[in-house]
Formats: C-alpha cells, structure tokens, sequence
DNA sequence: AACGTTGTCGGGAACGATTGCACAGATTTA
DNA sequence: TAAATCTGTGCAATCGTTCCCGACAACGTT
C-alpha cells in the first residue's frame, strides 16, 4: 500500500507536535528559526507533500475546478483545454476534465459527480443533447460557482464567454454568397443550443442582406451534435434528395464540419463541383483535407483563459457577486 | 458560498444521531425499517451525497486515477482515454487527465500532484523528453500502483500494455517497399522512447528482409515528439537536402504524421510524387487529407480499457503483486 | 519579590463519514 | 422471576491538517 508521509511522521522523527510542525512548514511567526530550519529539511528530504484530502475537508474547499465539455478529441476543445488548464496551474487550480458525448444524461452524471463536493467551481459547455438545464440551476443557486463557455444556458445568471457566432457565422454564408453560391443550406447541432441559435441567425441574416430567402428545407439539426454517422448522413441526403438541392452548405460545428466531408465522401459528391461547403472549425490540420475547408475559427485558447480566470474570481470573490460579464470574441474566417 | 448537506444536517433535521443516518443509508441491518425509510427519503429529498474528501481520508484511498498523456488533442490519447473511462466509471472510479504536452518537467510535476495522496494509481505514458524515470520509481517502490500504456519506462516492474509496434512498423515499411519506394527513410520522436525504439526495429527489419541496407542518414529524431513545428521542419529539410535523396518516408507517430504533411506542403514537396508516406496515427479524418495518409492504426481504446482494467486489479488487490504482464495488441494498416 | 512580556511550543477541537463498543428497553429463555 | 438475548440507537475514536488556547520558560519592570 501507498501510505504517504504525514505531519505525525514528521513529528514523531524529530520529536515534536504536529501542531508545531504545521506552522514551521507554513512559516509562522512563532516558531524559531532553528527549528523551522530542522522541519523544513526533514520534510524536504521526505518529499513531505500535505494530504489533498485532509486540506479540503478541513479548508471546505478542493482548489480544484470541474470541466465539463462533449469531447477531447474536439479541436475547439481541446484547445480551450489548454487555455484552462494555463491559467489555473498559474492560480494553483487543478483541472479534473469529464466528457459528455453530448449525452444529457452522462452531462448530469458528470456534474452530480464534480458537484459533490470535490470542486470549487464548474467550466461548462453544455452537451447537445441538453435543453433542460435544472441539474444546474439547482447546483446554481445552491452557491456552487460556475461558468459557461461556448455553449452557454441563457436562464443561469452567471459569466458567459463565447465568441462572435453570429458575425462568424454570417461572414462563413457571406463568403458562400461571394463565391457565387445562391442555394445554401445550413447544416447544424441540436435545435436549443445558444451557438445553434446565434449561427443560424448570422446564417439567416447573411441570405437576408443579399437578398436571398431563407429555405426552411435547406435547414438540418443534428440533435446529437453529430455524435453519430447516421444523423450525419441522413442530413446530407435528405439535402440532396430536395427537388431544388442546393449547392453549398454552411455547416455549424467542428465534429459536423468533418463528418460532413466523410459522409460526402462516401456518398461520391464532389466538393465543390456538387457542393461547396464552408463551416465552423479549430482542427490544425485543416488546409491538408480534401477538399480544404474554409473556416470560421473560434479562439479557443483565449476562450479558456478568460472563461478560468472568471470562474477563479468568482470562487475567490469574499463577497457574493450580482453584475455578471457576458464577454464575446471574435471569430475569425481562414479562406482556402 | 457552496455548503453541501451533511450526515449532521440530516441527523438534525431527523432528530437522530450522524451515526444512524450513515448506517441507516449504508442499510445496515441493525437499523429499523422505519428509520431507514425516513432517512432514505429525507436523503433523496435533499439530494444528499456524501463527502468524497471525508471519505477519501477515512478510508485512505480516493477511488479515482490519474492520467498522464502528452495531449489530449492526439487522436491516439483521445480514443484511449474513452476506453479508461469507459472502465473506470463502471467500476465507480474518477478519470482524472492530465498532459504533459511531451515536458519532462511538466510530467514530473503532473505526477508529484496526482501522488500527494489524491489518486489510488496511475495510468502512465512517458512524455517524449522523459529519459530519466526515477520520479515515477521512487513512487513505485513506496507502492503507488501503476500501469504503463503505449510509451512504456523498461526498468519498473509493473502490467505494461502495447501495441505491436514492431510489427506495426515491418507491415508500414514492408507496404512502401512493396510500392517500389527503395529509399525509405524514418522519422521519429526521441531516441529512448521504447515505442521509437521498437519502431526502429520493425522498419530495420523490414529493410533487411528486403534486401535493402539500413542508411543511418535516412533516420531522423525529433526529441520533442514534433511538438514544435521547427523541430520537424528541420528534420525534413535535413532529409530533402540529401545528397542520396529518399523517395519515401515511414512516421513513427500520430502528431509527426500529421507535422510531417503539412511540413510538406508548406516545403512544396509533392506527395506521393516527390516523397511517398506512410506512419502511425489514429486520425479518423485520414481519407480527407489532400493525400490521403495510409497508416498504422493502434486500437487505442482497448489498450485503455485493459490499462485500466490492470491497474484497478492492481489496486484492489488484497495481496501484493509480484507478477506482471505485459500485453501486445496488434496494429492494423489502414491503406490508402 | 511579584508581576507582565515575549518567544516557543503542545494539547485538543474541528472538518465529514464510518464503525466498534456501550447501553437502554423489549423479548425470549432457563 | 431472573437472566440471557436481541433491537435500535448513541458515543467516541479515527483519518491528516489547521488553529485557538494555554503552558511555561526566560526575560525585563516596578
């Protein structure tokens, strides 16, 4: 068994108290600088490290933060990963990271679980699948200190930072429309997701502003974000098979974006002889596809950074807090 | 701030003593029917879970594991991680990730974290820079449970799980010979890693079985495992600038694979005209890229399952363990 | 000589949950 | 009827750490 050493050993070694062996190792006043010396060696050469557990129980706080987001192997999020993780090393936070595989039920999972008392805060991205967001406005109200990032819950009063989805989103359309393109579709996650609503808008703004109709056809959600293939490629051919097809789509996320090129590629439609595409996506290794995607790319990175250094301040704040931030960035189009 | 309910709470709203309540909840025998039932639904009522620091410290283990890979953004860690989770939550243990981004000092500081107490084992796969592994040995021997997967340490004797990497390396190598490429030269991360070591092998192998001689030339490193861009641009240029210019080139890893084409394509450097490819990576978008990208393929989310199913069988073992395994799964050539 | 200061240190409670033990009251047994 | 057994519950210790109280020297002051 792995039995880590504690202040009792240490106190027992040089027979002292564990109570004065706690202040030498916090460098208090009281204690002579003789013996400070003597314990911060010993400990040194032990490699005394204060037992996590104990410290939370007794401080009632875990310096540690929950993140909840679909997927890693997302580029977007494997990026605001990075974000987060650089900011809360900075701030002495540790980054436990779970995965909904934009399933509801594993998102309330994951939270109860983060909640229970183990983190000081929560970092969400809502799943795909989710529209009821009680698990945690519960948790919300109960003082449990969170912030959405990307995927945001418009009834929780709380920091918010996304970016600009509705110019990223109208300026991917307008690009289509300057290509020439006059029937595009929108291709895009679940129906209630706040970057779904937000980018359909800068979608429908995009057609509006020159003088295209907004085809109700032409629009397709994938409720499960995308997760699985088939929803991708009934989407697709459900496009292709309208009687006016069109021939572009502006398709709304990272996953889609990507199971978008596989299932025309399976379905033999050349892009973008058939079908022009354009859509939202932070993978680096874009302009190697084929066809090489135009995109609309988030700042992930920065994203989590600021979203981690709200949600620090917020746990950290002595006083409770009532003016919420809503921060937006900009996205910005990589043409290929 | 953020109070989560306590056996105290319940006792007191209940008239009863803490004691109660945990066995009441625990459903003890000793405890009356009645009681049970009261406490139950006050329980569930007020969504009461039970303290995880409290427990960890009461019972001395955390019911959690740690996780060290160089990037979550690697399509090959991605899809293993879905396979330790998919484990560990069955068997009611936290995930808790962690990435090196291929740092030797930030592996030590990963792991100096996650051992102060707050994990019950490890799920380790060294970080490209990592030579020296006394910071994971020293662990070892005071009995913190590990098990490697993929980039395994040879000198700790613990479960270790891999793919077949020298096969894996042979099919590649031997796919290019039989393409007519002559010239094969090998790109890979640092010397001491046994996946590069192992790789080495297949690819010398397979030369030698072909009749082909090995040219000491055509064997480049990239010590940082292409974390950054220069490192591998530098490597390739290194091999273009070859007075005997290689004609193919077989990648020994998922991020070089991918650094490795897109070095091409910024170099100009035709595929598979002026220099054939071929390596490891678990992309699942590789029959998009622009060209297509024939690899090995790992099954990374089984090794995580059974890394994971290891080191739990490990860390719940009632008696120490003296034998170890060390499992080979075979990789399969995707060919494009 | 009696008192207050100051500098060092130890004792013990607390954080939340579990559990061996004690004990009251009810029931059964000798 | 008294003793033994069984039920249901509470007390208190424990895990590792911090921190409020004191204890107790060795001083300096009156």
């Amino acid at each position: 068994m792995f039995e880590p050493f504690t202040l009792k050993d240490i106190a027992k070694a040089l027979g002292l108290s564990t109570s004065t062996v706690s202040r030498a190792l916090r460098d208090t006043h009281e204690i002579s600088a003789e013996t400070k010396k003597i314990v911060l060696e010993y400990a040194q050469k032990i490699n005394y490290k204060p037992n996590p557990n104990a410290l939370s129980l007794k401080e009632r706080r875990s310096k540690s933060i929950g993140v909840i987001v679909s997927e890693v192997a997302n580029h977007y999020f494997s990026q605001a990963i990075n974000g987060i993780e650089s900011i809360a090393y900075d701030k002495g936070y540790h980054v436990i990271i779970t995965q909904t595989h934009e399933s509801y039920e594993r998102e309330k999972i994951n939270i109860q679980h983060l909640a229970s008392r183990s983190v000081d805060g929560l970092l969400v991205s809502l799943s795909a699948e989710t529209s009821d967001t009680s698990h945690l406005q519960s948790l919300h109200k109960r003082g449990l200190q969170m912030v959405f990032f990307d995927r945001v819950a418009e009834d929780i009063e709380t920091h918010k930072i996304t970016a600009n989805n509705e110019k990223g989103a109208f300026e991917a359309t307008e690009y289509l429309i300057r290509q020439g393109y006059k029937k595009i579709a929108h291709l895009t996650s679940s129906d209630h997701l706040s970057i779904s609503i937000e980018r359909l808008n800068g979608y429908k703004k995009a057609l509006e502003q020159h003088g295209l109709p907004f085809n109700p056809h032409y629009l397709k959600y994938c409720p499960h974000g995308g997760m699985f293939y088939d929803e991708v490629e009934n989407a697709v051919k459900e496009l292709m098979n309208l009687s006016d097809r069109p021939d572009a789509v502006f398709v709304a996320g990272d996953r889609l974006s990507v199971g978008c090129l596989v299932v025309f590629k399976n379905l033999n439609i050349q892009v973008p002889k058939d079908m022009a595409i354009t859509g939202f996506s932070n993978s680096d290794v874009l302009d190697l596809m084929h066809p090489p995607l135009t995109a609309v790319r988030q700042p992930a990175f920065e994203m989590g950074q600021i979203a981690t250094d709200m949600l620090i301040r917020l746990i950290e704040s002595r006083y409770p807090v009532y003016e919420f931030e809503k921060k937006v960035l900009d996205t910005s189009l990589l043409i290929r």
